[in-house]
DNA sequence: CCTTGACTTCGAGTGCGCTCGAACAGCTAG
DNA sequence: CTAGCTGTTCGAGCGCACTCGAAGTCAAGG
C-alpha cells in the first residue's frame, strides 16, 4: 500500500505519516522498486490504534515508548500492559473531571434563564460567574486541547 | 488581592495571569498605589470558570470572544449561552469519544493474558495490535491533549 | 542607608505535534 | 519527448498556551 491510499485509511496527512516513522511510531517500511514506501496492511491496525491513544490524550513520546516495547518482542507484554493500565486510569480520572465540568455547565447554562423569549434585565445573576455550587479551583492537574 | 494570593487560590501561575489579561481574558485589574496589581475577589469565580472551560477543552480564542461577550453586558447573554451549548456540545461528544476509546483499551489490555502469572509465548495475539473488535479509523475530528 | 522581596514590563524562548514547501526522482500516458 | 502525477528528503515554520528571565520599581524592616 502507498502512502496515499494510507493517508486516506487512517486519516493521517501523508506528512503526519512520515513524520511518524521518522520519530518511531511506525516500524521499518518496506521500500518498492522506486523507493517509495510500500506498507504492510497491518500497518492500518496499528495506526488506528495510535488514534486511540492519541484521542484519550496519550503524549507522542508515550506512544513513542510503547512502539519501542512492542517492537521489543514478547518480553515487553508485562511493561506494555502497565503502561495501557496507567492510560486507561488517567482517562478514567480525565473523564470523571469532564463530566463534573459538565454538571457545571449544565448549572451555568441553566442560569442564563430558560428560554430565548426571555432574557431580562433582572436575570443577569450569571454575570457573577463562576461556579454556582462552589467555586472550586484547586490545582492544574489535567487539560484538554485542540478540535481540528 | 495581589498576584501571587490569586494565583495561589486560583492555581494559575503569576506569568499566566498577566498572559491571561494581556490577551483579553480577565477585565480591566485595578491597581494599588504602587501600580500593583489589586485584584477584586470576584475574579476568583471567572477564573475558576475559565479553568472548567480549558478543562473541557475550549481554545483560549474562544474563551477570549467569551470573556469580550461578558464585558458586552446583558444584551450578549444570549450569545454567550448560545457559545456554552456548543461547547457543551462538544464536551458531550469527547466524552461519548473517549469512553469508546475505553472500551477498546479495555479489550486491548484484556488480550494481554490475564494476570502477571502467565505471560507466555502462546499469548502474543496482541501483537497484532489494533481494534480487535473492527479496526475502525475515521477522520480526525477532536483530539486530547496534554497533562500538566 | 541598604537589603529584601514582591511586584512591574518586555520580548524571547519552550514543548508539542505536526505542516509546509522546495527541490528532486521515477513511472505512465499521450 | 514531455507533461503530469505520485512519490522522495530535508529543514524550516506554525499555532498554541504558556514560561522564563532580565532589568527595573517600590515599600518595609533592620
Amino acid at each position: 500500500m502507498k502512502i496515499a491510499e494510507l493517508a486516506r485509511r487512517t486519516g493521517f496527512s501523508k506528512h503526519a505519516l512520515r513524520y511518524y516513522e521518522r520519530i518511531g511510531l511506525l516500524p521499518r517500511v518496506t521500500r518498492d522498486g522506486a523507493r517509495h514506501r510500500d506498507y504492510d496492511p497491518s500497518i492500518v491496525a496499528w495506526l488506528g490504534f495510535l488514534r486511540r491513544l492519541k484521542t484519550t490524550g496519550m503524549p507522542v513520546r508515550e506512544m513513542r515508548r510503547y512502539a519501542a516495547l512492542r517492537s521489543g518482542g514478547p518480553e515487553t507484554i508485562a511493561a506494555r500492559r502497565a503502561m495501557l493500565e496507567a492510560h486507561r486510569c488517567r482517562v478514567h480520572t480525565d473523564i470523571a473531571e469532564l463530566q463534573a465540568c459538565l454538571v457545571i455547565l449544565d448549572t451555568k447554562i441553566a442560569g442564563y434563564a430558560g428560554d430565548s423569549q426571555g432574557m431580562t434585565d433582572h436575570d443577569v445573576s450569571n454575570d457573577r460567574d463562576g461556579d454556582p455550587i462552589r467555586a472550586g479551583l484547586a490545582k492544574p492537574r489535567g487539560d484538554r486541547r485542540a478540535r481540528g
